[in-house]
DNA sequence: CGGTTTTGACCTGCGC
DNA sequence: GCGCAGGTCAAAACCG
């Protein structure tokens, strides 16, 4: 469960009040959004449900399959593909298990809706190695593969390679080129927790360089990160050029205020979170609840406009932490489920993204004019109060 | 000091 | 059996 409630909760922690009423959006158009979501007591055991578009719930994810995926709830909820669609993002149903995604219409802009791969569960054959202490080979495992917009070339590392961040702590622990791809693939493994197996892969699209592919492997084994240190170095820039300049041109006082939000959240957070799976999902479902305002039609064209500034990148600096708190918006917001990442982009995945090319123009883009600050200072501050 | 990234070496499965 | 490709390890360097 704190899985799931990870990834939405990376999302609601990256992009601040707006998307949390995309959440109540979720909520209040797919009946019970937290029951579609799979949200139960079940702690991190938990099986997951999916809702389908009639609202039948389907269970679609055991204990060990990769956690944090929005599945039908997002296809039952027009609006709320509609708004997702609007922020850069889309939504795609998992199949794991078996499953039928075709209920979403993909005229909603945007979103991803497919189900070619209702079939079977993404499967990936893992090997541990002896040093794996005797596990078992090619360990079949779930993976969540998810699309995103890869910032520009200039908030590149040093090797090109983007990565966005999410609020699990990643410690890169391998980089290897790809056949096939002039972009090579990081490897990182979460060190949120000593124990969790947690592991993601990140490398850019072949076919379309400025998409990422980050693929999720196994699941978290605990609750969210407790203490924001647990970051620390993970989105350094490795350039020690950029080092002296990041600190030049990004003080403190200057961090964007939707990081300020980050903060509240996260300090809230750590307020409040247990240790225990169980009590953790009540915490997030109570955050989530906070916006349990009714939302029509009309009111998701204003859900969209309000999604566009706090998306847009903070203007671009050396600092590789400043670039990413912002990257880590995108992360986990496009999902995928395929036997391979690369062909979603190849075949189906990234089109959805085609249609809305205009809102990636920004993410390259850090000219592009923006009402950030009026979101930062009206919206957000007024949700900042309320996290106080 | 404890965390990270970097990167070459190593290991394993798979295809031929 | 061999070579390739992908995934992981681990030492060194780096960072706050």
């Amino acid at each position: 469960m704190d899985n799931f409630l990870g990834d939405l909760a990376d999302i609601v922690r990256a992009s601040g009040d707006t998307l949390l009423r995309n959440i109540d959006a979720i909520s209040t158009s797919s009946t019970s959004f937290l029951d579609n979501m799979g949200v139960d007591d079940e702690g991190q055991g938990g099986g997951r449900l999916a809702s389908g578009a009639d609202g039948q719930a389907q269970q679609v994810m055991g204990p060990s399959q990769t956690p944090g995926i929005i599945n039908n709830a997002a296809a039952a909820s027009p609006n709320v593909v509609k708004a997702a669609a609007a922020a850069g993002y889309g939504f795609m149903s998992n199949q794991l298990i078996s499953m039928n995604n075709a209920s979403c219409s993909s005229s909603h802009k945007g979103a991803f809706v497919d189900s070619s791969t209702t079939t079977a569960a993404v499967q990936q054959l893992q090997i541990p190695s002896p040093r794996n202490h005797g596990i078992k080979r090619r360990k079949i495992q779930a993976k969540k593969v998810v699309c995103i917009p890869a910032p520009a070339p200039a908030n590149s590392r040093q090797t090109g390679e983007v990565v966005p961040s999410d609020l699990w702590a990643w410690r890169k622990y391998g980089q290897k080129p790809i056949k096939g791809s002039p972009y090579p693939r990081g490897y990182y493994r979460c060190s949120s927790s000593k124990g969790c197996s947690a592991r993601k892969q990140v490398e850019r699209s072949r076919t379309d360089p400025n998409m990422l592919v980050i693929t999720y492997t196994s699941e978290h084994n605990h609750p969210w990160p407790t203490q924001r240190n647990a970051l620390a170095g993970s989105t350094r820039s490795s350039q020690p050029a950029s080092k002296t300049s990041s600190k030049a041109s990004s003080p403190p006082s200057q961090k964007p205020s939707n990081n300020k939000f980050r903060n509240i959240l996260i300090k809230e957070e750590n307020e409040n979170v247990s240790t225990t799976a169980t009590t953790f999902s009540t915490v997030k479902e109570e955050e989530i609840k906070l916006y349990d305002d009714r939302l029509d039609s009309n009111k998701v064209d204003e859900i969209i406009e309000s999604y566009r500034p706090l998306i847009l990148p903070e203007p671009k600096t050396n600092n590789g932490r400043h670039q990413q708190a912002d990257q880590d918006f995108f992360a986990d917001l496009v999902e995928f489920e395929s036997d391979d990442p690369l062909e979603i982009f190849g075949t189906q995945g990234c089109k959805g993204f085609d249609s809305f090319s205009g809102l990636f123009d920004w993410a390259t883009n850090n000219n592009t004019p923006t009402n950030e600050e009026n979101n930062d200072h009206t919206t957000s501050s007024l949700d900042q109060e309320k996290f106080k």
